[in-house]
DNA sequence: CTTGCCCTTCCAGCAACTAGAAGCCTATAT
DNA sequence: ATATAGGCTTCTAGTTGCTGGAAGGGCAAG
């Protein structure tokens, strides 16, 4: 199937899937004989594969190592587990900055009244943080 | 004061001084003979308040347009705290989006055994997710 | 006078795409 | 047969927010 097919079924813009085969993450497919791209349902799975880990968060350094796992039937499952236990533990530790900073900024904006006049203790929290 | 100094002062590198000149984001500050520049208290003061708003996550633009108010006498509260609000609701959004990533990556991390074995719940979720 | 650190500019690269240009290929409508 | 619309190809360049490095000049101390 054409690339416009292969991007419908497995959700990536045609954009998304020749990037990932020009800095290789996905194997380049076949060519049909007029030059086009010719993907296999097979490719299609991997490509879908690829955008569920990307969903989540992965890196595409870490969606390689992933497809290379899911393509290695000799695998060792701690392997996957690793890659997805360290990428939770950046998860959570970039929840934990965020709900830093909401907190923070909650307070400022609950002091300012937000209304015509200048003085704003959001600026002034910017200016001076305590 | 030279760069360093002002970059020692606002903890800001010197090579993201020199960015944010660049791009427009903070004036270009005064030229000693020798052609180093030569920041003021209040440029360093300037800087400093930038560093504070990307740390809360502004982004460039948004902390281009908050330095114009701090630097408008006769601004509107208001207008800040609109720029806030945006901001904290953007804050809010991702932080429910990382939860939910988190959550599905932590069903499957807890279903894998992470043993030697090949069979890995993860890379089944990944490949079909339910 | 040389060593070493500061400063200057400019160019390249990171992630992960996305947009656009220029040019074929193909299917359909007339 | 031909015009038109869309899909496909490649390539380049832009996005965001820096960061690193190269090549060169300035300046104080030993």
């Amino acid at each position: 199937m054409n690339i416009g097919e292969a991007s419908k079924q497995s959700g990536l813009p045609a954009k998304t899937i020749r990037y990932y085969e020009d800095t290789g993450l996905i194997a380049p497919p076949a060519r049909a004989e007029n030059g086009y791209r010719d993907y296999s349902d097979t490719d299609v799975h991997k490509l879908r594969f690829v955008r569920h880990s990307r969903g989540l968060g992965f890196s595409v350094e870490e969606c390689s190592q992933l497809l290379s796992l899911y393509e290695d039937k000799d695998r060792q499952s701690a392997d996957v587990k690793a890659i997805a236990q360290k990428h939770l533990t950046e998860i959570d530790e970039k929840i934990r900055e965020l709900q830093d900073l909401r907190s923070t900024l909650h307070h400022l904006v609950n002091n300012c009244h937000g209304d015509g006049r200048p003085d704003c203790p959001i600026l002034e929290g910017l200016a001076n943080p305590s």
